[in-house]
DNA sequence: GAATGAAACATGTATATACATGCCATGTCA
DNA sequence: TGACATGGCATGTATATACATGTTTCATTC
């Protein structure tokens, strides 16, 4: 009669399963028109307030659209486009195992910054940017080459961190808690330089990961370059939302 | 005396607003103990419920963690390892105007494909194996090439299919339709037969990107390569929930 | 026929209440 | 001192109720 599954899990779990398994099974096409609340509450027998929340649910989780006043509905397969889940190499390397070792080649604070990183890092040209650039070493082999441009009205004494040490982008995260982040992500050949810090053959392909943070309404931008030489191809991986069957 | 802005965003988002803020200024620090829900309810004159629904939603951003019984503490930061939506390459070229064309290269199924195929895609090695290449160009250029290995028991007519219009990844997740998906980025130098397809230099910079299904308990198997130009550099791009200010 | 208005219905929010569940500290008893 | 029971407090869930807000539909009116 109920419908719902009489596993121990609560209720709102139920009716999301239960909504879930109607858009597995396609008796609920895509875009299609779900039963109302009150429709659910009569043909389930819970109150109002469990289908909502199991629906709200299931809308941000984007299996669902829902309009006020017109109804709820399915919503297209999200993997359009995917999320993927970009690790943090200095962590991967200690979960493996290996010994990791940072060298910092440059440091400094650049007052008047090229015009070409000043547009592309949406800096404000009139100030100062600070770059650091750091080696990370794994078992003594270089892996990954960090180019940062911090606005330094943002994190003060960025340039006075022990860079050798673990924390960089701990650092930068402790010192702007809530940030939004745009990631780019792309293949070049090394140059000279990056071919030279990895150790790598110029022109072997580089995975760059761009790096793009803001601080609430502060103009002010934290930038992270990313190589990763191929021969460790760690790039990045993701499992979503696992439900264990 | 509410501590709650007077804004007209609904009171449940007002509290997350005051929890977050209480986060961002540092005065509850990483892993603190925030007030109880019943402090709360006394200090910002809402109900319980209100409180509840903002710390349970808070919780699932994964800006808190809640243990039953003991209380909610300000989660650790989360971009750790942070999240990126890689976007459909077609999707792209759309979005920006160009006129999308694919070329099928190669349409096959192997009967007994490869060892190193069967183990890397955790195939059933006593089944065939569907395999596709297809080339897509934005205004008669290469930028994209797919490799595809799929499983026949997944998606039966999966050569049948017209790989010259669009929907290639589309017919896929019609065919599986609650999936899990796993990813792994990384660069290689272009071989040759790569570079011929891309008209690109063999040993340019290739993005790679490593593509696994699962659907359900079913053990078989979706596999995508997907190969992106450098010279396109559009990889990959995300912002996160953002909350305009 | 077009515009207006009201009813019907959908989702969205807020509250009070009740009980369930889990953890911890305290106190009692052996 | 140790084991155990218990009460207090925290979060977790479920419900009924009320009202808010947005959309559609349909009847009335001009």
């Amino acid at each position: 009669m109920s419908a719902l599954s009489d596993s121990a899990s609560p209720l709102y779990e139920k009716v999301k399963d239960f909504v879930l398994a109607n858009i597995g099974s396609g008796k609920w096409a895509q875009n299609a028109r779900l039963p109302s609340e009150n429709d659910l509450v009569n043909s389930l027998g819970v109150s109002r307030m469990t289908v909502h929340r199991a629906l709200r649910e299931l809308t941000s989780e984007g299996h669902l659209r829902r309009v006020q006043g017109v109804g709820t509905f399915v919503a297209p397969p999200k993997a359009q486009s995917t999320l993927i889940e970009v690790s943090n190499i200095i962590n991967e390397i200690r979960d493996r195992g290996g010994k990791h070792r940072a060298g910092v080649i440059l440091l400094e604070r650049v007052e008047h910054p090229a015009a070409a990183i000043v547009s592309s890092f949406e800096f404000d040209q009139t100030k100062p940017v600070d770059h650091s650039l750091v080696v990370h070493f794994e078992n003594d082999i270089p892996v990954q080459l960090e180019e940062r441009y911090v606005n330094p009205a943002l994190v003060p004494h960025y340039l006075d961190q022990d860079f050798t040490s673990i924390a960089t982008l701990e650092y930068l995260q402790r010192c702007t808690p809530l940030t939004e982040v745009e990631h780019l992500i792309s293949a070049v050949p090394a140059g000279p330089e990056q071919a030279r810090l990895l150790q790598m053959p110029e022109r072997d392909s580089c995975l760059v990961l761009h790096r793009k943070t803001w601080t609430g309404a502060t103009v002010a931008t934290v930038n992270t370059f990313t190589h990763v030489g191929s021969r460790y191809s760690l790039g990045s991986r993701y499992r979503p939302t696992h439900k264990p069957a």
